[in-house]
DNA sequence: GGGGAAACTCGACAAAAGTCATGGAACGGC
DNA sequence: GCCGTTCCATGACTTTTGTCGAGTTTCCCC
């Protein structure tokens, strides 16, 4: 397979991308280029001028805020099929945030220009990415939702909750406490206290690759508790 | 003028439909419809069907998300050439939040079928959606950044830096402290302090109608004082 | 102009979240 | 297998934020 023709079946699977003819989507792999990053690696910085739009084919990323006392909001954990930095491009502004690689990673770099101007000739192009902003649009709502409106007992419990394949969370390598808890918006000592209260109650049990869910039903109630 | 032009007027200045050809413009007032709405009263109700897309002819509103003890989350608050709501019209989502109207107020309502159907056929019309959705995520992400990663004092001070046109914020009469508090992601009483502190040390003046900023540039390193 | 509601002020207190220090356990590289 | 690094556990302590109650002012509607 050629290198656009692999470009074309990455991009197909992004929502943004998603539902375009054949025609139109090889115009956008046609200018797509493949880029590889290792675990700590930094994708994008924020502030930095907007190269373009990355789809992710494998391995998986943070997108973040940080205050200049390094103190950072993961904003969105970002896995294979999924796009970023599209907000920068299409609002014509510099990176809106930091993105950096959680592990071996590949991704596709659609530049802004190229992407703009496809998007200028290309009504069903435009139509997906209406969409896919929406949809992003509709998750930093519910982000904003849980950090002011929810503790951190319940954020936990949400997160548990929407992550949870089966029984419980497997986590990957890079899903530390760290992590989760910059996620929420906290740092890890509350969240490990909040993850040991939780084991307590026996709704979950945390080991260090998987954490199990035992109780979903309370848990979902926690997650819909208010502080 | 009649209804259409009246309509076609006040959607021009909206940045969703600005720069549409005539023609587009005419073919969106067609099918809106304008109501009014007294101080108080809700406009819509998250959860409920999302009925279309508004846009303010006049008057202010506020956007919410609240939990079930009636806490309540200011996302923004929409005054006139703003629309509200399409967020949850091209996510094809129920109402994302609340809205409310803070004073007697006049809107445009384009009905949701009927604009997705001008979005298949009219690509500029699309486009600019594309921008204002990547604006507002983008507006969403300062609000995770500011509710995560600063303190009610940096969030008030960077409220008022942005609030501040010429030498203070002039308050209408429904900017009280408690709906500031609600855009902050805090209570009254906790905002209260906050000002007075400003006060206190002589960056701002408060009085009933009035919020006067005396030292612009300290209020403005505040707002970046992370917590 | 009077009466009532809403908004603001203020101090004391409670609770949630954040910080610090420390030790132990797992893991990764050599 | 050894050793250093990262991650996790845990208790004591601080700070920030939120809550309560009460008193005062302002505004708005009769």
């Amino acid at each position: 397979m050629d290198r656009e023709s692999e470009a074309a079946g990455i991009l197909s699977a992004v929502p943004c991308f998603s539902g375009l003819e054949a025609e139109v989507l090889r115009a956008v792999a046609g200018v797509a280029v493949r880029r590889r990053y290792d675990a700590g690696e930094m994708v994008l910085l924020e502030g930095e001028p907007a190269g373009g739009l990355y789809a992710v084919e494998e391995g998986w990323l943070k997108a973040t805020k940080s205050d200049r006392e390094g103190r950072e909001q993961v904003i969105r954990f970002v896995g294979p099929g999924e796009s970023f930095n599209d907000v920068s491009v299409f609002a014509d502004s510099p990176n809106l945030g930091t993105v950096v690689a959680l592990e071996p990673t590949a991704v596709w770099m659609v530049p802004r220009e190229e992407l703009l101007r496809l998007l200028e000739r290309h009504g069903a192009l435009a139509r997906a990415v209406v969409v896919s902003l929406a949809e992003r649009a509709t998750y930093l709502l519910s982000l904003v939702e849980d950090l002011s409106l929810r503790s951190v007992e319940a954020r936990l419990a949400r997160f548990l909750v929407e992550g949870a394949a089966g029984d419980g969370l497997s986590r990957r390598r890079w899903t530390t406490q760290a992590q989760i808890a910059a996620r929420l918006g906290t740092v890890p000592d509350v969240l490990n206290r909040a993850l040991r209260g939780l084991v307590e109650e026996g709704l979950i049990s945390v080991d260090r690759h998987q954490i199990r869910v035992h109780d979903l039903p309370e848990l979902r109630a926690r997650a819909l508790m208010d502080p």
